[in-house]
DNA sequence: TGTACATCAGTGAACGCGCGTTCACTGATGTAC
DNA sequence: TGTACATCAGTGAACGCGCGTTCACTGATGTAC
């Protein structure tokens, strides 16, 4: 049963989109909000996965460009399948309650972007940073941060956060419209965002090319 | 006629909530999408006043503190309002265009982030900055944002554009979920955020304090 | 000060639509003997 | 090889609900003389 086309999110929606009739979705889905949460599985699959084929098409020693690979093929994703970027990434379903078992796909694209930045820091570590606010430590969950991410700095750690916010942010803005009359070039621009970012999180001396 | 409380975006809902029958809307606005444009036109406005009360609490010359400000006082908003922010910053209404005249109030808060920035350079002008790819000039609808942000290097317009957006990405995903399990204190990471994003666009020497 | 009429804000019933869900059903395919 | 029955994927009608929109109406308030 593969999930086809570009879902709107209601049930009799989809049942139209497959060419069958609403009630025949009840043999596979108990419920609506049963196969919310599975067009939400495949999508953030389908996400990580086009993320982690980008990246493993560029050398590990070169940080800067698999971020951008990375990144750039969450935009594409993003623009290719609109609703399903805004069923994962947009205003929540109102009455939907996300169950525990939609947590691990949606980590799959964060853990693209986490490697990225072990790799680096894996590469050429110690070298210096700020020194941190004490409050550092109760800031995050630190112990799934801390596993993910071995290796790297505490205030990386949290740039790293930033980083994946600030392009799924950046992805956002220009879906919904909000860079219209600013940004000329969308493209050029996310890759503007990118390399600055990029800044935040790799290691400098690393940035060889 | 002022919206009061958190309107649910229907044309029955926001009735019911006026106590009023869902016929006696007609009497205002001619059709559902009027309503919504209102209701839109009304939360920008919002936010922007209540971000520009917010900023002028703070000196000029602390430009770090008024972006910290701003900053926050959007947080604040959107978790005090989140169906008005998701109305204007979560995913668009199907079938709905946004008019004209909903730009100028969605650039009123935009605006105040941009005096902020505008106001440290004006102070602390030249600092150096690094060379700007050729390309710039292509990526931005550069009359608009020159004029915004007079004195300020292009480079640091485009970084600008991308903290505003850092700082809704981040308002979005704490407000739709997607840093449960990461994030332990919202507060103290939206704060390190803003102090990492003020690095990227404030005058360094500016930032004795 | 009192009556006559216009204006105005809001009511309440009704419409057609898409939704999620149920239920009895049909007809093709697979298995048993 | 042929009949008998079970399994299975999907149908189609129906339900109650909330939606946007219409329309004829009511009753309070304002204005004219």
């Amino acid at each position: 049963m593969a999930e086809r086309g570009a879902p709107a999110l209601s049930l009799r929606a989809v049942a139209r989109e497959m060419g069958l009739v609403s009630s025949a979705i009840y043999r596979y889905f108990p419920t609506r909000d049963d196969l919310l949460t599975a067009l939400i599985v495949d999508a953030y699959n389908d996400l990580g996965a086009s993320a982690e084929r980008a990246v493993a098409r560029h050398a590990t020693n070169d940080p800067r460009r698999r971020l951008h690979a990375a990144a750039s093929s969450i935009r594409r994703w993003a623009k290719r399948h609109p609703n399903e970027y805004a069923l994962i990434y947009g205003s929540p379903v109102p009455g939907y309650e996300a169950p525990e078992n939609t947590v691990a796909p949606a980590t799959r694209v964060t853990m693209v972007l986490s490697r990225i930045v072990t790799d680096a820091w894996a590469q050429e570590p110690l070298a210096p940073m700020e020194p941190l606010p004490s409050s550092f430590d109760a800031m995050f969950e630190s112990d799934s941060l801390r596993a993910v991410m071995p290796g790297v700095p505490d205030a990386v750690r949290g740039r790293a956060l930033m980083v994946w916010t600030s392009i799924f942010g950046t992805v956002s803005f220009e879906l919904f419209g909000h860079y219209r009359g600013s940004v000329r070039s969308a493209t050029q621009y996310f890759s503007f965002v990118v390399d600055e970012l990029a800044d935040l999180v790799l290691n400098r001396s690393a940035m060889g090319t």
